[in-house]
DNA sequence: AGTCAAATACGGCAAATGGCGTATTGTGTT
DNA sequence: AACACAATACGCCATTTGCCGTATTTGACT
């Protein structure tokens, strides 16, 4: 690469602003051009200045989010990259990110390599993504339903492992087995179901797989 | 990590096979365990010998290709997780690779280094995916396409008081109380659920409410 | 250093479930 | 009339499930 890669960063938190920009200095191809608080910002800065190859976006900005910024940037000047960064992972940001036209999603724990990698890959015509929001792409991909169901639900959060549990439980598996495929007691699948159930306010297998596939936790 | 992670690969095509063995074998946390040329074969070998984490599937093989068997495997052992490693990266591949179950989809001419930081992310619940097909899902998810399944459908036939009963079941309802909401004894509720198992080749509320909504039958 | 949540694990108990055989009644078809 | 089949119903039995209490360990955060 001749040229350096110009960057442009939106984030309203001054200090994560400062830590990103750090990033990026230990990387000679990379020049940040500008930054700006918000989304609203970010683009009457563009009115003078479009000579930038890739917008690192923070979502949850005030006066204009990375999502409606993103959306109106992509439309006026469609071959700037857009690769959201922020610490929200929900679907929802996620989809209407992608919808709006971003071409990476990246998370604000990223290190300094990735993120550095993440950029130049998708300057080079792919995307960026950490694999936990890989995971979450893939399944919204799997179930294409509730792309609808934009309304909020009340965040019920279950932990990793009962996530875990809560799959093999949709399979149609019994407690043994399941404590068999991930090498814990029964008792121990006993006890996360019965956790489930409660966070869930459910039952029966049944009706936790199906709120489960509701409220998109598995 | 304490323990080795366990691999299986995949792949009819011996040269490629030995291409991915010696990327694997850089890295010492890696210990590929055994390989099949075909789906049928990996299968086969999964029964007697399931305690792998990854598996590293083509997509191309005779007998029964990849997608088949991430689907059977996926539902079988449903904590091994699959990697799809191919050549093709068509729409079509990655979005039945997905929904078969695939936890990530890697092309075959990734470096060792991205092969193995893509095994471990997915062990540690992400998802492995080269910026390509990253770029691929992205553009799967802005478009509302409609993937529905044309295929399949083996034409279960139910009773009209069998599909009543697996309404109910779908509800989360318990056989006796099923038997009241119907007017029936509970010993007639659990014989039409045997019968409805037997016609759905399942043993288990989960696995009828499930393959019943598969089926369009409620 | 102390607190807290999560993950791990055990035991007990009542109810529900899944699988088997069997049987009677009605209804529609050959 | 004979046959097939759905719907109804009961009993037996082993296993699973749902719910309860309790307990230890670990890692994260304060």
């Amino acid at each position: 690469m001749s040229q350096k890669i110009r960057i442009a960063i939106a984030d309203d938190n001054t200090f994560l602003l400062k830590t990103v920009f750090e990033k990026l200095s230990f990387f000679e191809d990379l020049d940040s051009r500008f930054h700006a608080l918000n989304g609203k910002e970010l683009l009457e800065k563009f009115k003078e200045n479009q000579n930038i190859d890739v917008v690192l976006m923070d979502i949850e900005m005030p006066v204009m989010n990375g999502i409606e910024a993103t959306e109106i940037l992509k439309k006026r000047y469609p071959q700037i990259k857009v690769i959201m960064l922020t610490v929200f992972d929900n679907d929802e940001n996620i989809f209407k990110a992608i919808k709006a036209g971003a071409d990476g999603y990246l998370l604000k724990e990223i290190d300094a390599k990735d993120l550095h990698d993440g950029i130049v890959e998708t300057l080079n015509g792919g995307a960026a993504m950490t694999p936990s929001i890989a995971l979450k792409t893939l399944r919204l991909l799997r179930n294409p339903i509730e792309f609808t169901n934009e309304k909020d639900k009340e965040e019920v959060k279950l932990s990793e492992r009962e996530v875990e549990v809560l799959e093999q439980l949709s399979k149609g598996l019994s407690y043994t087995i399941i404590a068999e495929n991930l090498y814990l007691s029964p008792s121990t699948v006993r006890k996360h179901i019965e956790n489930i159930y409660k966070k869930l306010q459910v039952h029966s297998k049944i009706e936790a797989v199906q709120k489960a596939k509701e409220n998109k936790l598995i």
